[in-house]
DNA sequence: GAGTATATGGTACGACTGTTTCAACAACGA
DNA sequence: TCGTTGTTGAAACAGTCGTACCATATACTC
């Protein structure tokens, strides 16, 4: 009895602030223009999310939630060579389309240097590549529990993008992900 | 006539700010509790300093200074084998002594991708370091005006700090860093 | 219709922000 | 001592923040 609950909208308001979240950043993120930019009220959000900090937390969530399909029929490309498997996951990864994944990326990072209380699951978000990359350039691994080289090949990738991100420098990034494609092959 | 000027109280203020920053990040950097901590009142750091956003800019200003002037002496080793070098660039890099630096640099980061209007300087930032990494491994480059090498080396350092200070696992970024010394030297 | 649970708007609270204003004090030259 | 210039404290301003409170509207069962 009684209005029955409406779940769908929560989870509306979720993709929307999500969308918002990687369009604005997370730093300066404020209830009050993200309600108006959704078309509801900080009543609601806190009503739906409790607090700010859940939501930010459900935004996150969401959002890794998002990367992670449009990561998972990609990188299991086996075939090619090492060098066309790597230029593969760099232009994926560093194409524009991802840009306000890689940027909330990077300040998730930054703040959790600061705040390490919050983002409890910080590391998983580092060794959570291990595994399929670990398979992705099985060939060059020393074994199949190798860590090493998939934490060198994600350094690079992490490293070229702090690059491109701060600089803009796309052939030199570029010419720099095939230099390191040539090391890794020999 | 009148009362002499004080130039070295500002410049006293600079260096306990620095080294505030330094300790709490920018973040949420605010003149109030700076203050308190300081010794002195947020009047007279506007005084000093104009706006905040001049303070900051200072105090990053000096941040970087004293970087440059902890680097000056460490980096050109030219001796040894390319290992030896980059291990010691690592080690020198992923000191606990450095993290403080380490930390406020990604978060400029961070913050300079979601707002680049600040932050004019941040590309030089990246490209500062080629001319002395250059001059480090002259010997893996393809010639004294490659960019490319330089790029490799830092990205690989950047993406490892980025690990090493998300996970804090040493071991495996220690090891990772000297696999990727072993694929430059060869 | 009454009863009831969810959904929503409006408003205000207390705490904080960077900055300004006004007044006073301190140290100098004349 | 007076005027001048640099320094400093206290308070207030205008704004934003997350959040809580209260009333009301909505949609359902009985």
């Amino acid at each position: 009895m009684g209005r029955p609950a409406d779940p769908a909208r929560r989870e509306r308001t979720l993709a929307q602030a999500t969308d918002y979240v990687l369009a604005h950043g997370l730093a300066g993120l404020s209830l009050r223009p993200l309600a108006a930019a959704l078309g509801t009220s900080p009543r609601m959000l806190l009503y739906d999310f409790g607090s700010k900090q859940e939501l930010v937390a459900a935004v996150l969530a969401e959002a890794r939630r998002r990367g992670a399909v449009r990561l998972a029929g990609r990188l299991p490309a086996r075939t090619g060579s090492v060098q066309d498997r790597l230029r593969g996951i760099w232009a994926w990864i560093s194409a524009d389309e991802r840009a306000p994944f890689v940027r909330l990326f990077f300040e998730v990072h930054a703040d959790g240097l600061v705040h390490p209380e919050n983002y409890p699951g910080q590391g998983e978000a580092i060794t959570d590549w291990f595994d399929t990359l670990g398979a992705t350039f099985h060939d060059v691994c020393t074994g199949p529990d190798d860590t090493v080289t998939p934490t060198v090949v994600m350094a690079v990738v992490r490293g070229l993008l702090f690059d491109l991100t701060a600089t803009g420098d796309r052939r030199r990034t570029d010419r720099a992900l095939d230099r390191f494609a040539e090391l890794l092959d020999r």
